[in-house]
DNA sequence: AATTAGTTTAACCAGTTGGTCAAAATTAGA
DNA sequence: TCTAATTTTGACCAACTGGTTAAACTAATT
């Protein structure tokens, strides 16, 4: 590493790319414009990674690794199934909170080429199998009721990730006068997901 | 309406066009493309639709006019709320089940072009305060536990749309040797997803 | 059969886009 | 200080893209 500006200037290509790739998408993006929003000369995208493919591969791999592998959040730790819950909640809306273009962005990107997918999930990190296993643990105990794990995670990640991803849309249809009080609305479904979910399975 | 082929001409680029857009979005799609679909000439699409922007317009509009009504499901009929769910949880299950890009499809746009919803939305003849109204009802006369209506709405389209948008990455995490089996997966749920609301809401 | 109006096409165009390259600028090492 | 290596830039290019146009074609009307 010669130069003293290169991990300056991949750092804020990354950034711009980053930016740009999430909200436009792969099809939506530009080059010029992630240049400019770096700023820097557009070659200098394609000295430091070739082309907007291997940009975008970069960009899509570090988001896929830094937002999947808190799903794992319901398995870690040895702490009772409400707290595990509250954990895997709190920190994934806290998160998708931030980067509300976050869940749109990877939904689009693994329609437009899902066979990226399989490897992507495996370098990850995350261990489905472990939380499926979990759950059957809870369920064989008697503290849950019996019920396919898959069914129960996938009702888990979909309460805390479509509230966000629709966004645009539900709080169009439902918060009209004061779209801005949906973020509120949103923090506030860290405690009421939380409740939705056990009152459901929780056995008493 | 002088020639014989215009109704069909138009129906095709409208056929093709939806199929290219809902697949790959405004961004993506090629004009080329819709009219190869289309077995036409590229000119055709602009001599029926003037431009990509109003053939979109025409494909959405389309699109979200038909499915977001389904909503009103809910509603609709005076019959106990397990059937209301019922209905209207069988009923786009089976509509996404047949189109599973339409979620994304939708997603992807209205965060693209956000200014393009309110008026979508009044056209669509959806009315999100009576679905309100119906569930606090519900809620007074102590069937259901209170808590707020909009949580439970938007509890309920989120257990049945999100699975089928996040398709591709649930399918390869949940499974991986037989993805084929996730469609029939989904079709269960029109009954999972079903009880594990009434498990949460119904007081017994 | 001739006229007219509407439909379809091939060829074309201007603007955009990802990508290249040689030269200039900067930096590190001798 | 001088040289070599790396970084940065402006100019450029070929392919693509949405859109236009004039001419050819089709079909109803007279």
């Amino acid at each position: 590493m010669t130069a003293i500006n290169k991990d300056n200037t991949e750092e804020k290509i990354l950034s711009a790319a980053r930016n740009v790739f999430i909200h436009k998408g792969m099809d939506g993006a530009r080059m010029q414009e992630i240049a400019d929003e770096a700023g820097i000369n557009k070659a200098l995208l394609h000295y430091y990674f070739r082309s907007k493919q291997k940009l975008f591969e970069a960009i899509f791999k570090s988001v896929f690794g830094k937002i999947m592998p808190n799903v794992m959040l319901m398995v870690n730790s040895d702490k009772p199934i409400e707290d595990k819950l509250g954990a895997f909640i709190e920190n994934y809306i806290d998160i998708l909170t931030i980067n509300p273009f976050l869940p749109t962005f990877i939904l689009k990107e693994i329609h437009r080429d899902p066979e990226f997918l399989a490897g992507m999930i495996k370098e990850s990190g995350i261990n489905p199998q472990q939380i499926i296993t979990m759950f059957k643990q809870e369920m064989d105990s008697g503290k849950i009721r019996k019920m396919d794990p898959r069914d129960l995670i996938i009702n888990i990640i979909s309460l805390s990730v479509f509230p966000i991803a629709g966004k645009p849309l539900l709080s169009e249809m439902f918060f009209e006068k004061d779209k801005a009080n949906y973020d509120e609305f949103i923090l506030k479904r860290k405690v009421t997901i939380k409740e939705f979910i056990l009152h459901s399975i929780l056995i008493k």
